[in-house]
DNA sequence: GCTGGCCGCATACCTTGGTTTGTTATCGGC
DNA sequence: GCCGATAACAAACCAAGGTATGCGGCCAGC
């Protein structure tokens, strides 16, 4: 495991007064802090990728903050989002909340909700790296395969027995047995349980009837 | 399977003349619907189990939409939820959506973008019985089991060999792959990648170090 | 007091999974 | 022309999974 540091947010409003406020109030509560005055400034630097919680002004001069989520998306850059608003309407609200917006805070706002939606963004972070961390493993053990490994490989996790993946792929039934100890080995499968469950990451549940 | 007939919605609104424009706009699509003057109308015939969306006022004469749906997600009764609303605020378009809504629409809205949130919602809910029942099938099965049963259940699906069970629980061998044999039977599991995918609906990855 | 469900075990047998050692062959790239 | 990766297979084992038949004990409910 990697040291875990504080948790790091990012902030893009194009009010310096905001920027500072919110700098410093992370700050007090022992969390990282970058500042951006605009969609623009931050896509030039570049999102950190250690990023655990971006909040973003929806009213930005050039790209607005709804319009800046939607590029992240298409990025694939999942830090959660929460929006300040100064006078939101419900169609606003809607997107930014459909597209997958953690809060949507209405300014002025107490600190302590800022608060609480960040730390509630920061969780969610932890959880989805967590997890993508562990999905990223399997896939990169899973590309290392060779074509036939990986034929082996969803025929066994999908429940076929050896013979059968012999006779499908119109091999022996010991050559299936070599390539599926090597997939073992590869995966770091300890288990055949354990095989399925990878298995399950890489291609979720095959649908089959009852 | 059972014949799928159309999409059911259910209205909740103290506006009669919205309820039956929505009922005939609905119903010129194919749809049933079922009319509510209030959350307490509605709770006291109970929500139809074969519903598959609700469309709410947010503003009711008595318990508010957004109460309501606080209810219903108490009651665990997983209709997708659109709202609808006069003058709606940020704040209150927030929980709602947090709370799971769908969408949130605000008056006056065109015909169209009604009927987009609702088969978006149709479509979602399909999904979502289909996947519960496939879950409270493997449930059902797995309640059915006798609590060796389970035991041996839960540690062959974790990978556990035999011999280890039957170590672990202090058993012969052979005691165990009979137990075994009949939990593939009673679980219906046609090979043991199976039994293990079941494993994973009943009680999602038990996380592991590498 | 008996039945039925749950639990456990043995003997016997067969199938399936898994490894090792060694051989053969193809193919792309340096 | 040779190296490394991929692929396929055989012989020989050994380990693990799976089934059937049969036995006995315990306990709850009728």
């Amino acid at each position: 495991m990697t040291a875990a540091s504080s948790p790091l947010i990012v902030v893009v409003d194009d009010d310096a007064g905001i920027r500072d406020a919110l700098a410093s109030l992370f700050k007090s509560i022992g969390n990282r802090v970058v500042s951006f005055e605009s969609a623009q400034h931050l896509l030039a630097a570049g999102v950190p990728d250690d990023a655990n919680c971006m909040i973003l002004d929806v009213r930005l001069p050039g790209t607005s903050g709804l319009d800046l989520q939607t590029t992240l998306n298409r990025l694939e850059i999942r830090i959660p989002v929460i929006f300040m608003t100064g006078y939101g309407d419900v169609p606003m609200t809607v997107r930014g909340m459909k597209a997958g917006a953690v809060d949507f805070l209405s300014k002025p706002f107490r600190d302590q909700e800022m608060l609480d939606a960040v730390s509630a963004a920061v969780a969610l972070d932890r959880r989805r790296r967590d997890s993508d961390g562990r999905r990223d493993d399997v896939l990169k053990r899973y590309a290392a395969l060779t074509p036939r490994e990986k034929q082996v490989f969803d025929m066994v996790s999908a429940g076929s027995l050896n013979k059968n993946v012999a006779a499908d792929l119109g091999l022996s039934e010991i050559t299936v047995k070599i390539h599926r100890g090597r997939v073992m080995k590869k995966m770091g499968a300890r288990s055949f349980a354990d095989l399925v469950r990878m298995a399950e990451v890489i291609a979720p549940h095959s649908r089959e009837a009852t």
